[in-house]
Parts: C-alpha cells; sequence; structure tokens
DNA sequence: ATTATATCGATAAAATTATATCGATTTGGG
DNA sequence: CCCAAATCGATATAATTTTATCGATATAAT
C-alpha cells in the first residue's frame, strides 16, 4: 500500500527532535552499526518509539524493515536533508560580548548546517579582532555585509537593551530570522521570523521539578 | 464567587513562560507603572491574553480589577513566589571551558535566582583559578563540596563525550536536578530529573521556518 | 517449509495546550 | 446617579501533541 500522505506543515515538535535523532544515528555509524530500529533510536534518545516511528516517516522516503529497522546511512542522509543541512546557512552575529564569542568560537555549529560568517558590535575595542577566524565588524558595517552574501539568519548576542535595535538592524539588512539569545522579548514585522533561546525558561521549568521532587519526597518521608 | 480550583499538576508550558513574565513586569516598576492588564502583558511578551490570564490565574492569590488591572508589584511578588525566586538555590557547573566560564560570568542568574557556587573540571591548568570570584576545583573536590553544601541543581558545560561521566559524578554525589548544556542525552535514575538545553533544537526549528518563509515567498512571487 | 517474533505503518484514544466567546463587575465620564 | 467601556474569570471549542493498540510483513529459527 502507499504510504499515508505526509500532513500539511511538520509539527514542530517533531522538528525539535530531529538534531537528537541525527546525534543518536552518527554516534551508530562511527560503531558501524548499519541498522537501526525504532525501538533502540527512541531508547538512545530517551523517548517514546510511537514517536519517533511518526517523526522518522516524516523524512524518510523509504520505508523501514520489519525486524531489521532502517538503513542508518540512508536515514542519516534524509534527516540531514530534512533539516537543510545538505547546503550550509550562512549568519551573522550582533553583540560579541562573551556569549556571543562562545557561539563564534563553537565549532559544533557546523554538523547543525550553520556557518557564523561574521560578528559586530558596537565596542571600538572589539572592532578588527576575530574570534576562531570569524572577524568582528562595527554595526556599520552590517547591512552592506548582509546584504552582499545574502544571509538570512541573525544571531542576537547583546545586553538585553540593545536587543531590539540589533534586530532592527537585521532586519532592515534583510535578514528573515532572528535567533534570540538575549533575555527579552524583540518584536519583528511579518515575514521574519525569531526564536528565543530563553534559559530562564528552561531553568524555570527545571526548577519547579526540582521542587516537585523535593515535595514527594518530604510526603512520602512523613508519610 | 470563589475563584475557580487550580489544576492539580501547573502546566510546564506556563511555567516556562512565568519568567517573560517577571521580565516584562520588572521593567514596569522600573518605568513607575502601577497597575497592569492581562492585554498589556501578553502585548509586552507576545502572547495570547487568554494565556496570559489563564498563567496568572496559576500565581496570583489576589484577582485582577476590571478595567484596571493587577497591581505590578503584587504580581511580581506572586511570580517569584511561584518560581521559587524568594529562596536562591545553589548550583554546581561541571566543565569550565569556554561555555561553563560563559556561564560562570553570566549576571543574569541571580535574577533568576540562580547561584552558582563553584566550578569543576579536569583540565590541571584550570584548577585553582576563578571565574567572577567563583572557584575551579577538580572534580575530585564535587562530592564533598556539593555534599557539605546541600547543593540540589548541577549544570553540564562539557564536551559531549564527558557528559554522561559529569551527570554520573554529580548524582553520585547528591544532585537532584541537571541542567544539561552537552549535545547528547544523558541518563539519570528515578527521582533525578534532566533538562536539556538543546541549542541545535531551537536551530532545527528557526531553520525550518525559515525554508518555509522563503518556498512561500517563491510561490508568491512565480504565482 | 513452517512458525514464532520483532518490527513496521496506521489508526484510534487520551492528554495537553491554545484560542474564542460570554456574562459579570468595576471604574470613570456624562 | 447612571451608562459606556474595559477588563475580569470562566466555560466551551479547537488544535496540537503524545500514547496505546492493532493487523501486516519480513526475518530467523526450527
Amino acid at each position: 500500500m502507499e504510504r499515508k500522505e505526509k500532513p500539511v506543515s511538520t509539527p514542530i515538535a517533531s522538528v525539535r527532535r530531529m538534531p537528537g535523532y541525527l546525534r543518536c544515528l552518527r554516534a551508530k555509524r562511527e560503531d558501524g552499526v548499519e541498522f537501526i530500529s525504532s525501538v533502540t533510536l527512541a531508547a538512545c534518545v530517551g523517548l517514546n518509539a510511537v514517536v519517533v516511528k511518526k517523526d522518522l516517516a516524516l523524512v524518510s522516503g523509504v520505508a523501514g524493515k520489519p525486524k531489521i529497522g532502517f538503513a542508518v546511512k540512508r536515514l542519516i542522509a534524509d534527516v540531514e536533508r530534512f533539516l537543510g543541512y545538505d547546503n550550509v546557512t550562512d549568519a551573522v552575529l550582533v553583540g560579541a560580548g562573551q556569549l556571543g564569542r562562545t557561539l563564534l568560537s563553537y565549532e559544533g555549529f557546523k554538523n547543525y548546517g550553520l556557518n557564523i560568517v561574521a560578528a559586530f558590535d558596537v565596542n571600538e575595542e572589539l572592532i578588527g579582532t576575530g574570534v576562531n577566524g570569524k572577524r568582528i565588524f562595527g554595526v556599520d558595517k552590517l547591512a552592506n555585509l548582509v546584504g552582499r552574501m545574502g544571509v538570512h539568519l541573525g544571531i542576537i548576542t547583546t545586553p538585553k537593551e540593545a536587543a531590539q535595535r540589533a534586530c532592527d538592524l537585521l532586519v532592515g539588512a534583510g535578514i528573515k530570522a532572528v535567533w534570540n539569545f538575549a533575555p527579552a522579548h524583540i518584536k519583528v514585522p511579518d515575514g521574519v521570523v525569531v526564536r528565543n533561546e530563553d534559559m530562564a525558561a528552561s531553568l524555570a521549568v527545571l526548577s519547579n521539578q526540582l521542587r516537585n521532587i523535593q515535595i514527594n519526597a518530604t510526603e512520602v518521608k512523613t508519610k
């Protein structure tokens, strides 16, 4: 029978999980594993097997074989294509403070299809320097470079006070997607997407869960 | 009438949004604003007003006044109490590489009720040094310090190869909550919670949305 | 060749989360 | 004092996401 037709839009939750699958699959490939079942992959990434199966159905044109599973190499290629890693996304970064420089020097992004081509800052002392082979320019150079190189993704690592200004600058230069690490809500016009890397939000969830654990532990003790 | 009784467990999505409300509320307080409506707050954080109302109902014992809204100062206190910011959570950090040192030097955590008390690493060159007044110890000192200080939260900023080892070390020392920045899935025993700060996942969503935008733009053009 | 089993894809059910709508209430202006 | 406007809390509806279950199928063992 035909494979069921794919949903019109990919669930965001599925997209979020893809890099995790990829990490696990790449590790298996390194170990020489040729086939992997959805159950094994689920255990590897710590998820329910049904979720994994559904997600794989989104990316993989080929069906898994019963009793065997999926061909690891083929699956890696499918996930990478699905995530667009086959053609690298260029990005610029605004705010070359400590966090900005940390991202600039992070080598792992190339495994996720991202290439930061340059950074920008207002601090005269930083302008002209570089990190990890990536140069830091004054913000006045941003529009030109972004336009000339056709960059579509911008990363904001400024203090929160400067985040909206940085965003406006990026959008004005033609950026269509913004990855915001500053702890601030930023507004963008239609046709531009924002993703906030909100560490405070993660921390809040974790603290909350920690508190629940501790409350439960206390209740059991006193019971 | 009585306020509706709260749900048995707080929705995770609500917890995630709380720090955003807090940021906005604190900013309003700085500006001397005394009352704020759910509609205004929603606009400030970029969310639907109904979501905001529901979330506020979770934290606030007092009802908002029609036509006026909520008292900002009281609401801040309520959200802070809800998130447990009234008593600071101590944490230790394992892996004092560039990312680890960036977190150590980030002053913003104190606004979110977090205090990193010490860091640990295996690199002899880092041991004995410090960042931002926080000392870096050898990992052999971890269990003792964690036990003695009663720390319950551990932050992992090691390379991915060392993440599971770091986690085991933390859990062995009595840590109950792990905030993992390494790009790896880590396993913990029951009674311990993990939260992965997975930048690759965020990036994947953003890239996906960017691609959708570009596809739509192309379709419109060619239509 | 036959059979037991692991795994698949699909469908159905449940849980979670988001959005829309509505009457009730309080304030501030006429 | 009374009415219009804004906002509240609550309920109902919709969308999304997760989990459970089932028949089908290919492999490996007998």
